[in-house]
DNA sequence: GAGTGGTCTAGACCACATT
DNA sequence: ATGTGGTCTAGACCACTCT
């Protein structure tokens, strides 16, 4: 099942664990490249592309001269940056969710994203899902993927992870996406769904999902409770 | 003044000109890397850490056996992803915005960043700009500069880049950040600051800013009008 | 089979930091 | 002077796409 993997990709996951478990500590001083090169074989070029990966994710900083040091920042990182489903998101911070699944049909597409290029006339499968935590209702994601080259959603998979159903079901490569934040007022549905009180606002998260080939798969958009958004980022400054 | 660069951020600068320009269009392949590594006379390596950069930032699709597609997400990309300034900002968008300095005088850490490992007892300067757009008020910053190693921030600098004094006139490379973004109820003087209607919300930013040698420099809240609020991203799939 | 991007190598020279 | 990361090279082999 699990697929084969360039060297630089194996040695940023190793180094990645060790920090994890400490082997490698915030503050501490990675050993250095021509070390790791002795440690795992390769060349130096290799070792540094898979530094490279760590200091773009912002795990390490890469200092001339001194060394690559261990930063601490994900300590207080809830990661809804990048690409990562409710489902990883549920597992990796231990929330205690619930996803209910309100309609799993077909559907059209809504104006958004139209406005954003996609036809009018594509076709597309509506799903809309409640996520709740403790009880609580937190997200609303209205998701509307496309077919082609989808046909059907599995409840199971709905209900699971879409993303493991799209990449280990169906062997498509989910690469890339945009994604716009907002803050609107919600429609009467919406606003009882998330058991707003009266005027309060939603926070609404539009995201278009590509696959490695460039195919639009998905579009979804994840209405939030005000009180329970928190969206944390890692950015670097960019030189280009 | 421009500082040397190397022979991959040349090329991806170049290659992003002539996307920009239409050279290089939206939905075509770029010269394949043999080609480009012709073209510039380097070696392939290089080109495709040029090609990598413009990958990562989502300007350009890197397909196996076929080519790099040109990307077409930045039409509607309004960048508040990143690190990047007010000052830029207005310039690149075009906005009409003014900087009004309401505060620039020593001050103390907010107690959200005391929470995330600040020394209360950290001297800063408190530097609080209400920022105008069309006449209407649409963000109120409120930055935190540690002193050392700041001493002081010129009115100028203030109301022109913070950045660009820090980078330009100060020689500090600043590399990167996190940030957060959060719904809360403002208090009553920002709800006037801004304008608010009565039980609105506030979108607040808060960031902090670390130099390449790891260094914290800046604090950051940064509170937005919720109609005013975009925030735009682009991300790839880990695979780590 | 030819062309494309993905990975990897062994070596080189450089700029920066430390002793 | 030594060690560190930053850049670059010329070549190799692989997997994938297309004809």
């Amino acid at each position: 099942m699990q697929a084969i993997q360039s060297k630089q990709v194996i040695i940023a996951r190793d180094i990645l664990t060790k920090i994890k478990y400490g082997q490698y500590r915030p503050g501490s001083y990675l050993p250095s490249e021509n070390q790791l090169t002795e440690l795992y074989g390769t060349s130096r070029e290799t070792i540094r592309k898979a530094l490279n990966e760590l200091n773009t994710m912002g795990m390490i900083q890469k200092i001339k001269g001194k060394g690559s040091i261990v930063l601490d920042l994900q300590r207080y990182t809830f990661p809804i940056s990048g690409i990562t489903s409710f489902k990883e998101l549920n597992r990796s911070q231990e929330m205690h969710a619930t996803t209910r699944i309100l309609h799993n049909k077909q559907g059209t597409v809504p104006e958004y994203f139209v406005n954003r290029g996609v036809s009018r006339k594509q076709k597309v499968i509506y799903l809309e899902r409640l996520r709740e935590v403790d009880g609580q209702a937190v997200v609303v994601d209205k998701d509307y993927l496309l077919t082609p080259p989808l046909n059907e959603i599995p409840t199971a998979a709905a209900k699971d992870s879409l993303y493991s159903y799209l990449e280990d079901q169906l062997g498509y490569e989910i690469s890339y996406a945009t994604k716009e934040i907002t803050v609107e007022k919600p429609d009467e549905g919406l606003a009882h769904q998330l058991q707003l009180a009266a005027n309060e606002m939603v926070v609404v998260v539009r995201s278009m999902t590509y696959l490695a080939d460039t195919t639009l798969i998905q579009l979804t958009e994840s209405y939030h409770r005000p009180d329970k958004f928190k969206f944390v980022d890692f950015a670097r400054r960019k030189k280009i």
